[in-house]
DNA sequence: GGTATACGGTTCGTATACAAAATTCAAGCG
DNA sequence: CGCTTGAATTTTGTATACGAACCGTATACC
């Protein structure tokens, strides 16, 4: 029998705080006082510290020694980093996962593809970045790659807090998903590779755009 | 005037076990005890849990809840993904250097190359892997993308780590070395990303080989 | 004889305690 | 009136304390 794997107290914290960035509850340059969270989520400041160190290393806080940690801000200059550094990985991502998928999982990716549709029909923005993101997310999975999913899905989490509204219209990703979903499906691997290219190059420039709009405006 | 930056303790035993990890002065596998290694280091365990959680996002050390640290340990498979990752990273931080290099970080990247020339002349492996290690750091760091250059540094210290004796001859990566600095020195972008990606390929190759022997005899 | 179980010692995870640095705010000075 | 200075307060970083989970050994049982 499969033990129910138990979770620090740390790694709750860590996963709580993590979330509230990413929905935006904690907003960019926002202070941490370790004594205030800590009464806010229940917890002693030892397991919170655990929390911070973690999403330090994962760049969505920032630690000034002796002053305190602060929610990260991005320049776009930052931004657009991440996203150079997204560009190169996931099109990698891809053709593992085209190459290394178990039929469970694609299952599951044509589960989650047909769900992403679904919401994007209900038109609520919000639920769908959030299952962008699990899309990418399992085919990173999919590969096999352990250290480039998990590099990945923290650059996804950078850049999702931090662009709102800035990115490509769901409609047209959508297209670009069921695409994925079929060569990864096929095993087809130069297809998974270049499709995923040009889906998140064109998601680069429609962000650089919007970057660029919202600086100037 | 510039204020030498103060460092944490756990900052100091992040950066002692990182080293310790890199030199094999722990090997993969073996197990830290927190009362132990504190004792050893002479500071309290809350450093060195700091210290382990930095370590652990960074996939030097394992930690099982509840059970312990350890040195993480990397299959054949997990080394090679991991170099997979740099070939599709490096490039980047090539093709970046060239663009964004100042004069001052030219200079350094030259004095690298001359000192790898003479400690690979010299003959020391040891002290070469270090040099080598330093040369494709700092050209991470001229790309100005600090994910880049965070990201790919964990990467390269996860392989020297673990891949003693498996690449490929220094003499062989010097001349590349040179190249590469002279195409960045151009500001030749196309070149250095051309050129990381061959000298990587090469050596991945050599990796593969080595893993390859070293698991079948 | 081999496996299961209970007990003691050890180690981990979390909470709390304490010292030092940083911030605040008000009073003194230019 | 603004700037500097200094003590009170807050907050951080580190050490220690404490309860609970895990490990090893020895004993009981099949």
């Amino acid at each position: 029998m499969q033990k129910v794997d138990y979770e620090d107290l740390s790694q709750r914290v860590y996963r709580a705080l993590k979330e509230m960035i990413l929905n935006g509850d904690l907003h960019p340059g926002e202070r941490l006082a370790q004594d205030e969270l800590a009464r806010r989520l229940g917890v002693s400041r030892t397991p919170l510290l655990s929390a911070f160190t973690k999403l330090e290393r994962e760049m969505l806080v920032q630690t000034v020694p002796r002053r305190g940690t602060y929610v990260r801000t991005f320049s776009r200059r930052e931004l657009l980093d991440v996203f150079e550094i997204r560009l190169r990985l996931e099109p990698l991502g891809a053709r593992g996962a085209a190459e290394h998928a178990t039929a469970d999982q694609l299952d599951e990716l044509a589960a989650l593809t047909q769900r992403y549709e679904e919401i994007v029909a209900a038109g609520v923005p919000e639920r769908a970045r959030h299952e962008d993101l699990a899309f990418h997310t399992l085919i990173m999975r999919m590969s096999g790659n352990v250290f480039l999913s998990t590099f990945v899905e923290s650059s996804n989490i950078i850049l999702i807090a931090n662009v709102q509204g800035l990115i490509k219209p769901a409609e047209a990703s959508l297209a670009e998903h069921r695409e994925l979903l079929q060569a990864i499906r096929a095993r087809d691997a130069e297809s998974a590779e270049a499709l995923m290219y040009r889906h998140l190059e064109s998601s680069r420039a429609a962000l650089e755009q919007g970057l660029a709009r919202a600086e100037g405006g």
